[in-house]
DNA sequence: CACTCTAGCCTGTCTGATATGTTCGTGTTT
DNA sequence: AAACACGAACATATCAGACAGGCTAGAGTG
């Protein structure tokens, strides 16, 4: 008796949300396939277009990915959710890429101090790399800021915490978005790009030498000199909006 | 010939999914309301159906509030998304619980040093204010955590950074769903409750004097202690299975 | 003036049909 | 025999029309 008949009609939807949620986080792993719309709808006791909408509902919250032709498969968690969320706060309201700052700065001083007592040789071993990719790219912008970002993930990852990972890869993508991209290109070509190796390097030694206070501090500074770069900056040649091809055609 | 008419019938839906989106962002303010999915599918030459998934779409990363029988309305910002996102690495690995312990410890060690550089004496006294509900709570574990939760929020809203209060919340449904909840009534009842509000008190102090290093060690202390607490209670009584009224029912 | 109640609007769901993309087995070719 | 081309079956994308149920405001009543 306490099968849910579809007695109601309205609350159909979020009990077939709920109860596919329950079958993947239960029975399936990340990669397996669920059954199709048609399959699933007369398992379910519903139409197609309800299990259609509760897959949609399930894709927008990160759990499953769907594509034309093919069946949804289960998604493996990542931080494209929080980076959408951290998106759309900026574009509701520009200033808050201070915020977005702030909150970089958070996460990374801690994950410095967090890879200083977790990180393995071969970690250390990887964020050298990347330090000598910057050296080696100091006239290449776009090689440069990518070397950089890649020592911050690197980074990341070296403190052993899966979700400071996916909130860090959630941050990059708006701060790059806001133009900090052009920045970092600016900022690689004159003799700043010694100074952020230099920070680079600072962090990286103290990781080496499990000193945890140290690293937080070298990141500390190198994100400090980073804003205090970007302000200069922006103060500089404040937004110039960004020049597309639109000519004219708002719908 | 680039106005992308409806030749493909395959991607009409994330089509309408960014105009709509535009719509949002560019003339919309949080509270207004949409045209009706009919008018809407009129005007943009599509079905209801596929409004109607766009609509579900935006809902589900935020953008829009949907009630049966209400036209959308524009929903504002908010951390349930990055919430959501927490709860569900949670549930697919509990071991993610320490991982939010981590995150945590580098937003409110942050938040502490914003607030002691950024708090006004208002949100001074509103400390104040938590503080002392906590002194007359300490037999009442509900009212304690309560007014535990409260302190962390204002202090959040004290650093001036509306990203950090979306965090600060989104943290705090999963961690509480994690019987989190039980530890801080159990610490509560002890002598423990006395440490907490001492520790609380010297946060509190460090803010008032505006001295944003001893805010951050005074917010570390605290969530060590609360953390090694925690860690203790687990071993002690490693997860009890939640004992709810279900004798047995497994679908 | 206050209260009720209904008509109209809106979302929730179902049915059935067509268009388009995917996959995989089959058959052909080299 | 292996590699490639092709098509049938399947799956999703979208459309159209219809009815059920929730919500709101204005008409009507006391």
């Amino acid at each position: 008796m306490d099968e849910l008949q579809p007695a109601d009609r309205t609350a159909v939807g979020a009990s077939v949300i709920e109860r596919l949620e329950a079958l993947i986080f239960d029975r399936l792993e990340p990669g397996e396939i669920l059954p199709s719309e048609g399959k699933l709808a007369e398992a379910l006791g519903v139409s197609r277009l309800t299990v259609r909408e509760a897959n949609r509902a399930l894709e927008a919250r990160g759990l499953l990915e769907i594509r034309q032709g093919c069946r949804p498969t289960v998604a493996a968690p990542n931080g494209a959710l929080v980076g959408d969320f951290f998106k759309i706060a900026v574009r509701r309201d520009p200033r808050a890429v201070l915020d977005l700052l702030d909150v970089r700065m958070a996460l990374e001083v801690h994950i410095a101090a967090l890879a200083a007592k977790r990180a393995t040789t071969a970690d250390v071993a990887d964020l050298e790399m990347f330090v000598e990719a910057m050296r080696a790219a100091v006239d290449q912008p776009e090689a440069f800021h990518a070397a950089d970002v890649r020592f911050h993930e690197k980074l990341a990852a070296a403190s052993s915490n899966r979700l400071l990972v996916f909130l860090i890869e959630a941050l990059s993508e708006p701060l790059r978005e806001s133009r900090l991209r052009s920045f970092a290109g600016h900022q690689a070509r004159g003799r700043g790009a010694e100074d952020v190796i230099e920070q680079h390097v600072a962090i990286l030694e103290a990781v080496r030498r499990r000193n945890a206070k140290a690293a937080s501090a070298a990141m500390r500074y190198h994100l400090q000199q980073t804003e205090r770069d970007l302000r200069a900056m922006l103060r500089g040649a404040p937004l110039r909006p960004q020049a597309r091809g639109r000519a004219s055609g708002e719908t």
